[in-house]
DNA sequence: GCTATATTCAACACATCAGTTGATCAACGG
DNA sequence: CCGTTGATCAACTGATGTGTTGAATATAGC
């Protein structure tokens, strides 16, 4: 299942800020409103709302209702869309670079 | 292996752009100088050096030199680092969420 | 209805970022 | 040497991001 630019974009972007990252490490515990989201740091809720409205543009939460609170939830699906971004990469560097190696060694061996 | 907080932002940040992302794509197939990485490209070589300098100092590219030419390769293992944070969170919720289907499946036996 | 609580909206300040152009630096090739 | 090429530096612009405060909205509970 595959992810358009944009997805990619908001999605790396919302994980390269600390205080959305310790938001995502909350919520992998379960999930939290805002008010208890937003206990542990110096910042206003306000602040945090934003950011959690950010994880949710990027689909990493999603949030229901209930009654006056919004509970936030983690996403996996999102997150796995992101490393599985990463992992074709790495994985085809990898590969190259064996395959580099493997050269290299044939090269040795008739150089010897 | 671990890594601190402000690798990850430098990393994750760096990869919430199109362009290095493509970047990246590019030299998971092999090394590439500034120009070759330029060349695909509609911005300027100054953008694209800017950009490189955003990968190295995030650890996912290193640099060597070549005469007047920088080749630049990727560093899987800084790619790595970055997908093994996702996942840590991304695990700990889906147990999380396994655990609550099943409290929920207790609940429901009970009930009937 | 009235007040308290949870959350968001709006407007602003400040910093960072992505791009540009023009100049600079360093190495190569004749 | 000297022109060319590969790459970077510097200064500037416009857009985006992160935080603030103060007001607004919506629901809960009496």
């Amino acid at each position: 299942m595959s992810v358009d630019s944009e997805q990619l974009d908001r999605g790396f972007a919302a994980l390269g800020d600390p205080v959305r990252r310790a938001l995502i490490a909350r919520l992998s515990r379960g999930e939290a409103t805002v008010n208890e989201l937003a206990e542990p740091f110096d910042i206003t809720k306000q602040a945090i709302s934003r950011h959690l409205q950010v994880l949710e543009t990027a689909g990493l939460i999603t949030r229901s209702r209930d009654g006056q609170r919004r509970p936030c939830r983690l996403n996996p699906a999102a997150l796995e869309a992101l490393t599985s971004w990463i992992d074709d990469y790495r994985l085809t560097a990898e590969r190259q670079f064996r395959r580099i190696d493997a050269i290299l060694e044939t090269v040795k061996e008739q150089d010897s």
